[in-house]
Formats: structure tokens, sequence, C-alpha cells
DNA sequence: GACATGACGGCAC
DNA sequence: AGTGCCGCCATGT
């Protein structure tokens, strides 16, 4: 237990905040964080997330890749779950970022 | 305490 | 445009 788990529960929380049909990135999750450069925390933060409570399928690379994938129950578990929210991918199974990529607001 | 590793990203070649 | 290297920070060995 050390004070920075305020990390992990703002990674978290952030994530929740990512609606259906919509996706972010680690980078983007980071820069939140005020890690900008520490965008491997996030992926990795997310691994120890409870999958339950905490979307994190909804979570891809700057590319839009699915490298999470792995993560889940069976390799095809994280674009399942994404394509019954409404998310699209392109012919190269990444995806569409101009189409799905959420923007946080300041609130 | 040093070293390797990881659901990444940016920049140099 | 593709590939590779380095930075970043928490953990496990």
């Amino acid at each position: 237990m050390t004070a920075s788990m305020t990390f992990y529960e703002k990674v978290y929380e952030l994530v929740r905040r990512i609606p259906p049909g919509k996706v972010s990135t680690y980078g983007i999750i980071a820069e939140q964080v005020s890690m900008r450069s520490a965008a491997r925390m996030v992926g990795w933060a997310l691994n120890k997330a409870d999958l339950a409570t905490v979307p994190a399928h909804r979570v891809v690379n700057r590319n839009g890749e699915l490298t999470g994938k792995g993560h889940f129950f069976t390799p095809d578990t994280m674009r399942r779950m994404l394509e019954t929210e409404g998310v699209t991918f392109r012919p190269d199974g990444s995806v569409n970022l101009e189409r799905h990529l959420f923007r946080f607001n300041g609130s």
C-alpha cells in the first residue's frame, strides 16, 4: 500500500468515463493522470484491474490496435465486446479512431 | 539494490 | 512508410 495507489484509482475512474461505443488510448489516459510518458503504467494498471467494474476493453493503443486482447478470457473477447457496443473496425482489425476515439472533457 | 519486463509512445534512421 | 531505440515508472526476481 503506497500513496501512489491514487494512480490506479485515477486510471480506473477515467476508464469508467469512456462510454460504450467509444475507446481511448493508453497515452491519453496516462496524460490525464499527469504521466504523459508512462503509458506503460496504464496498461499495467488495467491488467491488475477488475474487469467486472472497469471497461478495460475500451482502451487501445495509439494505432487503434487491440494490444491487450491477450489478457481477456479469449483472444477475441475484447473485439467482440467492442463490436457489441457498436465499435467498428478497419479491414486490418484496428479500431477506427476517427469515429470512436473518446475525448475527455476538462470537467 | 541492480536488472529485466511490460495491455505504450515519440522520434530518429 | 516501416523499423528500431530509448524513455517512462511500478513490480518481481
